[in-house]
DNA sequence: TATATTAATGCTCTAATTGAGCACTAACGG
DNA sequence: CCGTTAGTGCTCAATTAGAGCATTAATATA
């Protein structure tokens, strides 16, 4: 009876018969592609007929490919026609009842997510597939136009039923920091990284789709005439509040936007696309002061055609950097007040 | 052949027979299971005789567990008899010939790393495992010391032979541009959440016994009479790298280090917690300021017995600071300089 | 009672960074 | 030359970060 009590078991070879049957998974791949088009950051979306919304995803398959993300880059390119530069992983789900994709039998799934980066803001090729917004699926997070109306008259009052909801007093003044801490709603900032714990929040609160179709509304949760932003199939959502959340937060440190941006630029252009990540306004001139002082970019001489009003000078990026400075990001501050 | 192109493959049902079985993998869970003694970080060690040390692992059981950390906490209390308040999971490994565990046959094992903290550092009970000092694994990565000699002795030159070592230029300048920035030789500063980064570096120069397993041993590298740093079993250095680096960033924005601290301790003690975790010396008035600004920890009003010298006032973690500010960390600078 | 020892404070000073604002120049189409 | 859009220059206050010097506090022990 040692190896029940070691603490290493060997999980290669099976010592019972069948007992490594039982650990048998399949690994899905999800993919959060990004990319920008008209000041709107957007995703990648398979829509089937009858179906709801989906990240494209596919197998694993571990006799073909060397590595999870060589898997990924290969099916994605068979399947969406589209290829890109940079991706990155984002995290394992592997939650039983969050509604995966067990059709009932088969192996159980474990999804791993990922977030991708592309430029390619052309026709799609490939059948099914669509560029969705990230603001329809999350309709609170872009505060560009000031605060959306959507926060303080349906959240706030939603999750108001939410706190209430909980029978014990220490529970409900959890749920009470909670709330105020994501949604910012006493005097606390508004914190745009907090896009996962956001959805998390709501979706335990049975205000998104998906809750339904887990069956988790709980007693205490309001009902409701129209559910929050748009519903995705399986986790689909919570992978992409977690893309969100991460090219938020490593932009700031790391220069991914340029994975977003055509080859040459202007610098208002690169602004609008920060601006579109981030969900919120930026300082102009600030704005300029960080680009210039940090030497992220540098001058192509050419400048961009304009219907009327001064040309802008384009610029592209310069990739030296990478190897010069420790966290070349545009390190944006907060959310800008005036003009 | 509408399938075969579509962006949403069925992965659950088997459209062809034998082929999900293709797809079929086992998920092993690997924790950095770490805590604090005699101001040196350790992690605990799986020690079987004859073979490489190893962190703990078990296989995710889908038929048991609802999520993959829920099996990760139940298989490592039934077998290290240890507990733990803060778990996070890392990454998803998947590489081939990364010495996994495939014993030759059996389905491909995909591994996912977790970083669990705990204040447990008394005498373990379970058999065959230990604390096993960080620094012992990543001698480079200790600076409270000052610079290690290792860096300039032995890896300096080790490196300057993997940039020598290819033939292509192109390659050479980014090797060369890969080795400052990791090891900040030139007037780069050194980054110490760069941990994975660095041993990923001196893998591919196999200069790390793990390397030399994996049969990466490449023309240019340069051979050592000792190869640096204590090795691990399979990939668990680089997961002990992965969690060393996790914990060195977030503990900036996040009040992690309470985790590993006993209910009440001195500001002293808490700084020489931070500094050995991030592996340099922190300048002590500054670090009493911040941690009296942020207001993330009160006093008992009991002190600390002591020897000699005037005793210690005992301070306890602040919990309420969770619900109050955005990103209560520890937020550090750089090195200290003179006293 | 003095002294070594260890812990904790008080205070200063500079340099850099941030957030915001006002006002102005530049280049183009018509 | 006018409207329009893009881009500059400069200021200003508030805050933060990094470092250093000097001093007080409380204990054990010689």
């Amino acid at each position: 009876m040692r190896a029940a009590a070691s603490p290493q078991p060997d999980i290669t070879s099976s010592p019972n018969d069948g007992l490594a049957e039982a650990h048998v998974v399949e690994i899905g791949l999800s993919a959060a592609i990004v990319s920008i088009a008209n000041e709107q950051p957007q995703v990648l979306i398979v829509k089937r007929k009858r179906a709801l919304d989906a990240l494209p995803f596919g197998p694993f398959d571990p006799l073909h490919h060397r590595t999870l993300e060589s898997g990924l880059r290969s099916w994605v390119r068979d399947q969406t026609y589209l290829s890109f530069d940079y991706a990155e992983q984002l995290y394992t789900f592997g939650d039983r009842g969050r509604h995966m994709m067990q059709a009932g039998e088969g192996p159980r799934v474990v999804s791993v997510g990922y977030l991708a980066l592309t430029r390619a803001n052309d026709a799609l090729q490939a059948p099914d597939s669509a560029w969705g917004k990230w603001y329809d699926y999350f309709p609170w997070e872009d505060w560009r136009g000031g605060k959306p109306r959507l926060i303080e008259k349906v959240i706030g009052p939603a999750l108001k039923g939410f706190v209430a909801g909980s029978a014990e007093r220490s529970e409900r003044q959890r749920r009470e920091a909670r709330v105020r801490l994501c949604f910012g709603l006493g005097d606390l900032p508004w914190d745009e990284e907090r896009v996962l714990e956001r959805y998390e929040l709501l979706y335990e609160a049975g205000l998104v789709d998906e809750a339904l179709h887990d069956g988790r509304v709980q007693a205490g949760a309001v009902r409701l005439q129209a559910s929050l932003g748009t519903g995705m199939q399986f986790d689909h959502r919570r992978i992409l509040a977690t893309a969100i959340a991460r090219l938020r937060g490593k932009m700031k440190y790391r220069p991914l936007v340029f994975d977003l941006m055509p080859p040459s630029f202007t610098l208002l252009e690169l602004q609008r696309t920060v601006e579109a990540i981030s969900g919120n306004r930026l300082h102009k001139q600030n704005f300029r002061r960080l680009v210039a002082e940090q030497g992220l970019v540098e001058r192509t001489g050419k400048f961009a055609r304009s219907n009327r009003g001064r040309p802008a000078e384009l610029f592209r990026f310069r990739k030296e950097v990478l190897g010069e400075r420790h966290a070349p990001g545009l390190r944006l501050g907060t959310r800008r007040t005036g003009i």
